[in-house]
DNA sequence: TATGACTAACTCACTAGTTCGTACATAAGT
DNA sequence: ACTTATGTACGAACTAGTGAGTTAGTCATA
């Protein structure tokens, strides 16, 4: 045992000093934007040091692209776990893109930092290993569906999985990353409690209203 | 007669300088964000300098506004021009829908900056005047179309007018807005030329489907 | 139409305060 | 002893904003 009690926390503990300026970082990036966040803020909002914060992750800009890849691991964890298959294919589109709205709904900040990094073209995920052209487990859950949607004749289009991906996400990046300029204007929150349940219904919808291909007449 | 030529420019001219400031913030803001833009260069890009941004913005936040200001009248004066009450509910939805599509397609740096906005929660829309709870004449648009589609049996829907031009905008917002990272994650640029027909008919195709009201059994 | 007073438009040089990053010293744990 | 982790203090470059003076154009009047 060390000399530290069990309840403590130990006075050098790498791998916290990393984690807790990684979880700062994110937060305050997510806030400002990369050129609006600031080191020596992030730096006072933990227990450490700016200067551990060099020491770990080299540069502002690092430390960023450390952030998103974090971020971009939690979401594809979650997609993994997505379980659809058991689903006839109307519901499991359907669940699956109400799931993605509750997604979308408990990640605010994670929608922030893609809004940002698209603001900057996507460079730094472009400089990341770790995230550039990973791809995500949704698409092959789409495919499948899509398959067996088509073979059941439940299903008439030509999107492919990536036209659906992108419709759902679509749906559900927007009412959270322009919930305030939408508000600002329409004097409507859509992120409100009192317009989330019939928004995740339409999100739904719409996407099996279309996927069953019932425009024209 | 003046000592100037007809055809030439004053070397003075307070219109002429205050309006290329304005379209120099306006790329810059939207390429570099709002703490990423350099008050600076922005000067440098233009035929005069860093102290007329501040003789006629006074700061680099009224400029920013400003260059809100502009940018939103164009785009409502852009929906002040749509026309499709001629038309059937149906195709009006449609049509709506796909000029919607062709108007986000061709204002790249007013996504940028709305985007840019909404990091930033709106809080320089909120300060200003002209912008705050204003709206938008899509609105009334989609409306009439709503009413008369239902009146006519078309449409069968709980959603409204807000709702329905939230569905739109955001899959034609995001399209543009999440382009680099859809891109460099899905391999896949949803604004290239042999994406583009398939999802301009995608839009109009899911409004029609989903105010058709043909999910569920 | 020439003149001179007046003001809007403009230039130049500067500053106070940030901001990323680092050199150097030191303590903890093994 | 030796490596890893941490803290302090500082500096070079940048950045929004300004003080003070200058020029171009306008207009009333002789």
């Amino acid at each position: 045992m060390t000399s530290q009690p069990v309840t403590g926390e130990r006075r050098r503990d790498a791998d916290r000093t990393r984690a807790e300026i990684l979880d700062v970082a994110q937060r305050e990036f997510a806030r400002r934007g990369y050129a609006g966040a600031r080191v020596d803020e992030i730096a006072e909002m933990t227990r450490t040091t700016k200067r551990m914060i060099y020491y770990y992750f080299g540069s502002k800009e690092k430390l960023y692209i450390a952030v998103l890849e974090q971020a971009y691991s939690v979401v594809r964890a979650a997609e993994r776990d997505l379980d659809v298959a058991h689903l006839a294919p109307v519901e499991a589109i359907r669940t699956l893109a109400e799931l993605t709205f509750d997604h979308h709904d408990a990640h605010r900040d994670f929608i922030k930092l893609v809004a940002i990094e698209n603001i900057h073209e996507a460079e730094h995920i472009r400089k990341s290993q770790a995230l550039a052209n990973l791809g995500t487990p949704v698409l092959g859950v789409i495919e499948r569906i899509l398959e067996a949607g088509k073979a059941s004749g439940d299903f008439d289009t030509e999107a492919d999985a990536v036209d659906v991906h992108m419709m759902i996400s679509a749906f559900c990046f927007f009412r959270v990353s322009n919930q305030h300029t939408f508000g600002a204007l329409f004097g409507r929150d859509m992120t409100a409690p009192e317009h989330r349940e019939r928004l995740r219904r339409m999100v739904g919808e719409m996407t099996v209203a279309y996927l069953r291909g019932c425009h024209r007449p």
